[in-house]
DNA sequence: GTCTATACCTGGATAGAC
DNA sequence: GTCTATCCAGGTATAGAC
């Protein structure tokens, strides 16, 4: 973690920026180290000095992204009070972080990660996805939701969204898909919502 | 097309359910020709007789359970006349054909086949989802549906199924995917039927 | 049409100089 | 810490007998 960084970016980032663009664009198994030495402009010596193998450095970079996606939720959970008012912030990230990086929503939400990640759980049961699961139970409890199972209720105020995003992430759909998000929230929610939220 | 089918069941056939059960279960990229030999009970020799090569073998697979996902949305638009019922039925599919089908379902709906094959357009933009696109399309039409982007219309309605199958063929979620059926059609319906319609 | 044996090469990983 | 050169396994595809 206390690699130096005198002046130039640290190699240790480089080799990450380099293998997030091939990543999501080529996939794993379609990128060799080779290519991420010339896309990262280091050498084959410095990657396998930062990380042990090709695996690693997938799992790595997985581990940074999807614990940017925690912190950010998390932090919605902190400012917004309702079921309702944490749902649409979180889905108004998922949105706006789609667009501002892409690549990164590419990565962690596409990729077939088990398929080169054999010990990581499936992202839909990894923590972000859970932490969504316990803010709309927490709305079934409070009567916010209508009381169907909350794994149906999360997949159906979340899949719309989620779907949207990945047939843009497809190239099926044209940007900015913010431009989508208050039309999908509003499906979503109205698929879940008590009958007196609305 | 026209390979003999004396007594036993013919060649073709055996590799590819063969490499069905293996892409489904590890993938494309971890799966060698000798394992798909091995499952098969074939030799080499033989796939690469029906198969030129094993991004065929995997394209002619898709092709075919491609095809029986349209003639089964073909019927069911043949079978039903307005927007809710054919969607409805459509998604009935979906569920029971994971449950009866799973490995297809995961090679469908899961695999990240541009990694493997670069000319097929996603899946997204495919025949299946294009005729689901149109159906959604024509309530809205019809006033069936509320007047909304059909894109996200259709992605609302089918995102959370499509969601909750992902989870169970993850292994997120206890089966069979089909008791969750009627509360994921109702949560569906409702984020996008029309006022009038409930 | 089916088989075995093998050619060939890509690509992950290591060795060891600087 | 960074580099180049190299090793070697595994995997696709082919050759050619039967």
């Amino acid at each position: 973690m206390e690699t130096a960084r005198v002046g130039t970016v640290d190699k240790r980032e480089q080799i990450l920026q380099a293998t997030l663009k091939l990543f999501s664009s080529e996939g794993f198994f379609n990128t060799s180290i080779h290519d991420i030495r010339r896309e990262a402009d280091v050498s084959i010596g410095s990657i396998y000095h930062y990380f042990t193998n090709k695996e690693t450095l997938a799992r790595a970079l997985y581990d940074e992204l999807v614990d940017e996606m925690v912190r950010a939720i998390r932090a919605v959970i902190l400012e917004q009070d309702t079921c309702q008012e944490r749902c649409r912030a979180i889905m108004r990230f998922f949105f706006s972080w789609t667009d501002s990086n892409p690549q990164s929503m590419h990565y962690i939400m596409y990729a077939r990660h088990q398929e080169f990640m054999p010990e990581v759980k499936p992202i839909c049961s990894s923590e972000p996805f859970f932490l969504v699961f316990q803010v709309v139970g927490e709305g079934i409890e409070q009567g916010e939701v209508r009381a169907v199972n909350p794994a149906v209720a999360t997949t159906s105020l979340f899949g719309g969204a989620i779907r949207l995003i990945h047939l843009y992430l497809d190239g099926s759909l044209e940007g900015p898909v913010e431009k989508y998000f208050e039309e999908t929230w509003q499906c979503g929610w109205r698929a879940i919502a008590a009958a007196t939220s609305h």
